[in-house]
Order: C-alpha cells, then structure tokens, then sequence
DNA sequence: AGGCTATTGTTAAAATAATAACAATGCAAA
DNA sequence: TTTGCATTGTTATTATTTTAACAATAGCCT
C-alpha cells in the first residue's frame, strides 16, 4: 500500500467504531451506505476508502464485518500496545482517561501527570497520577509513546518541550495554546472553540440566507 | 465575499486567538510569518486566508492587530450574542464550560442539562444546571440556538432528538455514537479517539520506516 | 434458465485546499 | 536620494480529497 491519506485514515478509525456496534448486534455483513449512513457521507467515499485498504467486499452481499475490523486493525494499530500519557488530570483529562476504560483499542493510557499533590500517588479510573516532575523518567520506564495534553494554557510550552525531551513520537494537544515540535514528532492539535465557532458561523449564515 | 472554505473560517478562529495574544502584549502590529509560526502553517496561507476575507495590511509593517481581530469578529461572530447549552454535565461537558469561563466571544454557554438530581439547581462556574426534561422549554425561553453533546453514548440519540425537536440550529456532538440531523440543522462531530488514533498511526508508520 | 437489480470496484472528473511564484512597494540604511 | 530588501497581495500551479460515472456481476425473481 503506497500511501493512505490523512482524511482516510480517520475515516477507518470512524468506520471501525461502526463496525464494532454491528457486529455487536449479530451483523455479519455490511453494506457500504449503511456505513456511509451511520457516518454521514457518501457510499462512493466509503467504497473507495475501502479499495485503497485494499479490502474486497462480497456483490450484493457487502463486506464482512469481521474481517474488515481486522483488517482496518491491522492497518491503523500498532503490532504491540502504544502506550499513552495524559498530562493534566482536570476535567478533560478525567473525561479522556475515563473514555478509554474498558474500551478494546491497542492504545493504552498507562499514566497520568499533575502537579497537585492531592492527586499525585492517586489512581483515575486504574491509572496512577505522577508527579509532572517525574516526567521523564516515567516516560521512558513505561516506554510511553504518546502523550495527551490537557493542561491550562500558560503551562503547554513547558510541558511540550518535557515531553519532547523525554522521547515522546506524538502529541495530541487539547490546550488552547499551539505548540511547536520537533521533527519527527507528530502533533495534532485540537481546539473546542474552534469547533464550536465553526457551528457558530454556519448557524449564523443559514439564519441570515 | 462569495464563499469561504470551511478550513479558513476554522483558520480564521485561530487566527483571532492569536492576534488577542498579540494584542494583549502589547502588539500592534504582526506580520504574516508570525501568525502562521504560531499556528504551525505557512504565511501563505495566512495571507491567502487574509485575502479571502478582504483585509489588507501594510507594506513591511503587517497587519494591524486589533483591526484584524475586528474584521474576523465581524465574519465569523454573530451581531448578537449566540446562546449555546451543554447537555451533560460529566467531567467533558464540566471542561467545556470551565473553558469558556472569561472568554469573550459572542458564544455564551447559557445552561447545562444532566439526569443527575444531585447536579440539578446547582450551578457550574456560573452556569445554572437544569433538568434534562425541561430540555425543551428552557432552550426556547432563553432562545438556544447551540447544543454541545458530552452525554454517555447510550443516550446520544434520545439527546439529540430533543434537542432537535426543541428547535436547536446546530449540534456539536462530543459523544462516542454518530447521530443524525434532519436538514437545516448543522452538524458537527469529534471524536477523540479517532484524533488519537492518527497520531498512532503516523508513529507507528514512522517508527517503520 | 434468463432477465432484472442492487451492489461492488475502479477509473475519470470535479471540487477543494495548499503551495509556489512573483510583481509591487514602502521602509531602512547607505 | 537611491539601493536593497522584506513584505504584501494575487495569480498560477500543484496536490489532495471528494464526487460522479459506469462496467461487472452475484443473487433474486419469475
């Protein structure tokens, strides 16, 4: 396979979701509007996602859902467990520790960081909260790979740049304030406002038509 | 101004959020190159967006910050305030609200719903928390034209539903479970595991190669 | 069996988005 | 004043992503 696009590959992650959901109900097979329906876009998109992963459905049948789970798995896990960190354990960082428990995903999140001491040594959801200043270390102990920001936004530089320090491949930025990263680090960054302005913008223009 | 693209108008928000840093320092004037170092992008793409939206700056001074803020409020603001409520009021819907405290936009969260006796009455950071089955009547009396969903995935449609019904102009659906609108409502959905997947994916690519 | 239809897989076209290229020009320094 | 250069504004080009089009065919119905 030569190169998955971007857009695809969170697609797949998406599909994978819908998948998990029908064959929870007994489904064996699927067809690709049905996907495109539960996802809001267009078979041909779904179709076409699917060729590129180089998956074959079955005419009039569709595809199966077993198989295309595994596959789509195979694609986008990683062989082994990547383990992840969530540094800040406010609401957002409880909300996304508490989001993966239970769920059935190679990602892991082995570890969360703060400064309150109140909450250091204690335990969200089954993963242990560290000391921020022990960062590092704990990073390459656990060979964590990953790490979630969700900290206040005066402290994201520093934070970033600890990260980086200690050896981290991807970050995943919640706070309002945009980092910078080395290369070879991958970073995706995601802002709520801005989200939220963009429902805002297009509730505004319809309303004005 | 014809049409702007989607990725702009959501540019354009960041844009703002920087230039209000700027602003805040003490900055009167930014360049191109300074924006888009911020925002990890290109100054083309800053100019080009700038562009589409009809602003021009100055030669060898940039552009000017607090017209530009301006200018953006103008296009992607509403003239009136927009009333947005956040339905469950969990440890995501808690962040959001958390994080729009002393932000001025002309977004305002204006109430949240829960099923939770225990939080009903009670208020988080200012915003008074309100039966989720009066959903309908308190969206209409203060005219809530925004829903942010952060409820259980279980519940996501039945919330949705209402919120539709009670006349809602656009959803922002943080919930694990894709829902559907009918048309004329704008819809937009994130999902946290799938930008957490990507970062996966391209370290786990990485890490290949 | 034979025709009809729904569905896939794939190529082609269109739309959208990003990047490059570069003329214009106003400020700064010589 | 004049030269050089940094910076904008804009058009052209390229890349990416989506959508359309349609041939192929497996299964269903008669």
């Amino acid at each position: 396979m030569k190169h998955l696009p971007h857009k695809t590959i969170a697609r797949l992650s998406q599909y994978r979701r819908a998948l998990l959901l029908c064959l929870a109900k007994g489904k064996t097979h699927i067809f690709s509007h049905e996907i495109a329906k539960i996802q809001h876009i267009t078979a041909v998109q779904v179709r076409r996602d699917i060729m590129l992963i180089g998956y074959t459905g079955t005419l009039r049948k569709g595809y199966n859902v077993k198989e295309l789970i595994d596959l789509i798995g195979n694609i986008i896990d990683s062989e082994k467990r990547i383990d992840v960190c969530v540094v800040g354990t406010g609401n957002l960082g409880k909300a996304i520790i508490n989001y993966f428990k239970g769920r059935r995903t190679k990602l892991t999140i082995t570890a969360g960081f703060d400064i309150d001491p109140k909450k250091i040594g204690k335990k969200i959801t089954g993963v242990p909260i560290y000391n921020v200043a022990d960062i590092k270390k704990i990073i390459q102990e656990k060979n964590i790979r990953i790490g979630v920001m969700t900290v206040p936004g005066e402290q994201t530089t520093e934070i970033c740049d600890m990260l980086v320090d200690a050896g981290i491949k991807g970050i995943l930025n919640f706070t309002p304030k945009p980092v910078n990263v080395p290369h070879g680090v991958f970073l995706e960054e995601y802002d709520m406002i801005t989200s939220l302005e963009k429902v805002a913008f297009f509730v505004k223009t319809q309303n004005e038509l």
